[in-house]
DNA sequence: GTCAAGGTGGCACGCTCATGCTAGATAGGA
DNA sequence: TCCTATCTAGCATGAGCGTGCCACCTTGAC
């Protein structure tokens, strides 16, 4: 037995085994002994980090993968167009880990549809997810007349789009590379932008709430 | 006990309540049991018409889900565009009951990612809807000038839209009315048109091969 | 009426797995 | 050195569930 462990460092060590398990055989299949196989541990040690349940193991692995979703969306352009773009790509995974955390996270949203303990982080995420995405939208049509509901039903159809990249990421079904992404969503956004109506002088911004 | 049963009415019957189950506590909490309270009948009841397996329940009812699926998916506008508005926004489901069988689908589709024997059937339909996608979009584009690739990479991301509405729908996290996704679809294609330039005279055409 | 097929129903067993609980070893501070 | 906290590890039990198998009743054809 080594020096003292690092508790974080060996709950995260826990995390990755089940996020291994997931992405391999789906949430359904994690069970504390086959997290103890992936992670090198004893059931009884994997407990002992986690309050001795499997339900607190997989709170905590939830958590993380938040955690690093979210440190995805941290570096964006300056560029108001480009953001947007850029914030929908990171949705489309890039490396196989991300690939692995975006599966793993979509099989924990689903079963947070009918496990309300879940259910609050995950909506919580995705509600500021959608609110970043409309204002985010909305700076890119900046010195645009767009009225507030078009552009909350724009922000929202947008949003579905980066839950597709996500889902069919998992699934595999619209292989998307994220340069592409990016590169069709800035032009996408363009257009929106030049079919909106120009907005009178400054001093009369429509949709500078943001 | 009744006259003669019509034995695929007992097995749509059974299946309605497994879908009435997954929708409600996910498929995860689909048993016998459970099938059996819902359905009214006994377990033996269902085994019977199932080769005595949950197994065959299950394969059952994907069935039911992806032929429901389809059969929305059949009557279509004349318009090149509207159709293809129409076959996206077909995706964000209207009734309760196609709510719920959508929800249903997306527990299928995630677990079919780990069980090769349900995968087969789902990435077929998938593949299939993308498919679609790619030839209303070339025909939505008719007369204007857009290679291959271009056309290949734009079909995937309108698909990728398709699979974030029929994902956020089960998730509720866009809410968005299927009016307002075959308004805002429409007007994004017929951008899109716009931003292509026209095909030269007729007898030269670029995208006539759908 | 007879009999086979169809239909309703459920017992009992084995398997899987989480969890209550326990034991022993080691690190590190006093 | 002693003692406590930390860490590794796993036994035993009960709950839940699928499934092999069986029993009985009814329908409908001959």
């Amino acid at each position: 037995m080594p020096k003292r462990v690092d508790p974080d460092a060996r709950r995260e060590q826990v995390a990755d085994a089940v996020i291994d398990e997931i992405a391999e055989h789906g949430l359904r299949a994690v069970t504390l002994a086959r997290i103890a196989a992936r992670s090198g541990l004893a059931i009884g040690s994997i407990r002992h980090y986690f309050g001795d349940t499997l339900r607190e193991v997989m709170r905590f692995t939830l958590d993380v993968l938040v955690q690093r979703a979210l440190r995805r969306a941290e570096t964006l352009s300056d560029d108001p167009v480009a953001r947007i773009a850029e914030a929908i790509a990171f949705a489309a995974p890039t490396t196989d880990q991300e690939r692995k955390e975006n599966a793993a996270l979509v099989e924990y949203r689903v079963m947070g549809r009918t496990d309300p303990e879940l259910a609050a982080e995950i909506t919580a995420t995705s509600a500021a997810g959608a609110e970043t995405i409309r204002s985010l939208l909305g700076a890119a049509l900046t010195g645009r007349v767009i009225d507030e509901e078009t552009l909350h039903r724009e922000a929202l159809l947008l949003f579905a789009l980066v839950e597709g990249l996500s889902f069919s990421s998992a699934l595999h079904s619209a292989p998307l590379r994220e340069a592409d992404v990016r590169t069709m969503v800035t032009a996408s956004v363009n257009r929106l932008r030049e079919a909106c109506p120009p907005a009178p002088a400054a001093g009369h911004a429509t949709v500078g709430r943001a």
